[in-house]
RNA sequence: CGGGGCAUGGUGUAACGGUAACAUUUACGAUUCGGGUUCGUAAGACUCUGGGUUCAAAUCCCAGUGCCCCGACCA
């Protein structure tokens, strides 16, 4: 898109009242809004790139079985109590508000009991076993104390699945096919070799949960990371007993803060229970469905990369997730330049490159100091020096050195 | 939820109890044109809300609200 149209613009400096890194660089780049704490509007550059991230994890999902559909956002009250996981005095951190009529609602809290519900619905026979639905959703939850920016939030944005299998062998094979299906999305927003799956604390149908934990000094969990294995374990269930039933080696294992960017866990009949949630097997006999849990928080993922690769001058986007591939500066508006610049524009465009076209009437240094902030991985530069040579400027935004280049060989570098 | 701090143009800051200043931003005019150029003109704030003290409050006091930080919590 031209930049031009684009009605956000760029800040100098981050509101005072913003110290996490995250929010300081989102907001300065006009990728999010605050709209109080805990709180974010997403703006067109940040809805690029929750998009991009949610396609990333649709295909991952799609990958291993999963449906998606989408569940509401305002949840019945009945539903929850099924499960008692309606009182206050269970969940302190409701959103709730009332129905004209006096009813009570609550704001999409988690979806187990959702799921549960509708599933109950359609799963009748060991035929109909396993399924994987999942959603992608705005979750409320009313917290004490939200913080670190993006991070944690009153509402987020998050990808949920839960898989419905016939018994525990079935859901164990799943469940190793969620920890690939993660890791291959952490790698695929950059985010891998950061990255371990570490154990946590489980419930009643399993010892562990598995908790995924990017290395970064902005976390709020505390690890203990094998290197050699890549795994690693939660301090909230980190003793001698366990690392040694993990057949880990204390003095091997590192301390460092990191950040939980998804967990799978095991929920076996917690709820199909509640729920009665059942189907008959070839023999006819009713049995539970054993269930599982699966969640990514977008937002806090997004915010994970920033913190992680953002440098002095701006953020960095890795290639998967940036809002455009491709950032074009077009410095001076000589007719020669600017058709030049147009021409790259639209060859860009055909060759289905995401590309921001700042094609606004600044001084070179403003653009320069633009496209740092906003973090394109490739930066174009088409001016009267690239044109002398026929050529055009490309830059890696990791990188300290540009080059020139023919078009041919930038758009090639690009669409590779 | 316990503890602490802060609240002034869109943004960032300043102002002894004496009637709000600077930078940035925005608009206009010049200048400049490969790293936020320079100059001029203009716009933009009942100093969070409500009370109190005082001749006089952005400034002191009380309450509320909001925001941030530490901790607790985090299905």
């Amino acid at each position: 898109m031209r930049q031009s149209q684009l009605f956000t613009k760029t800040r100098r400096e981050a509101p005072a009242d913003e110290v996490s890194k995250n929010a300081q660089l989102l907001i300065r780049g006009g990728y999010i809004h605050k709209e109080m704490a805990g709180v974010y509007s997403y703006l067109p550059l940040g809805l690029r790139v929750i998009k991009n991230i949610e396609n990333i994890i649709r295909e991952e999902m799609n990958a291993i079985g999963g449906i998606e559909m989408k569940t509401s956002v305002l949840q019945n009250k009945e539903i929850w109590e099924k499960s008692n996981r309606w009182s206050d005095e269970v969940v302190d951190n409701w959103f709730k508000t009332k129905l004209k009529n006096g009813g009570e609602v609550g704001l999409s809290f988690t979806n187990e009991e959702a799921y549960s519900n509708i599933l109950k619905q359609f799963v009748s026979s060991y035929k109909d076993l396993p399924v994987f639905p999942y959603d992608f959703k705005e979750i409320f939850r009313n917290e004490a104390r939200s913080k670190s920016g993006i991070m944690r939030g009153r509402e987020f944005y998050w990808k949920a699945l839960y898989s419905f299998s016939k018994d525990e062998s079935e859901h164990n094979a799943f469940y190793e096919k969620s920890k690939a299906a993660y890791r291959n999305i952490f790698n695929r927003v950059g985010i891998g070799d950061k990255t371990y799956i570490t154990f946590a604390s489980g419930g009643t149908f399993s010892k562990f949960s598995h908790e995924f934990q990017t290395v970064c000094d902005a976390g709020e969990d505390i690890i203990y990371i094998d290197e050699e294995n890549k795994i690693a374990v939660n301090k909230e269930i980190y003793n001698d007993e366990i690392v040694e039933s993990l057949k880990l080696e204390k003095g091997k294992l590192a301390e460092k803060k990191a950040i939980e960017v998804g967990n799978i866990f095991t929920l076996g009949t917690k709820f199909s229970e509640p729920f009665d949630l059942k189907y008959k097997n070839e023999k006819g006999e009713d049995q539970l469905v054993f269930m599982g849990s699966y969640g990514i928080g977008l937002g806090r993922l997004m915010g994970t990369i920033v913190e992680l690769f953002a440098d002095e001058k701006g953020i960095v986007w890795p290639e998967e997730v940036a809002p455009f591939r491709v950032h074009l500066l077009r410095f001076g508006a000589s007719d020669a330049v600017t058709k030049s610049a147009d021409d790259l524009y639209d060859k860009l465009r055909k060759a289905g490159v995401a590309v921001l076209y700042d094609d606004r009437d600044l001084r070179p240094g403003d653009k320069f100091a633009d496209a740092d902030l906003l973090g394109m991985p490739v930066r174009f530069v088409v001016s009267e020096k690239t044109l002398a040579e026929n050529k055009v400027e490309v830059k890696y935004r990791t990188k300290g050195e540009s080059e020139l280049m023919l078009v041919e060989e930038a758009l090639k570098t690009v669409t590779a």
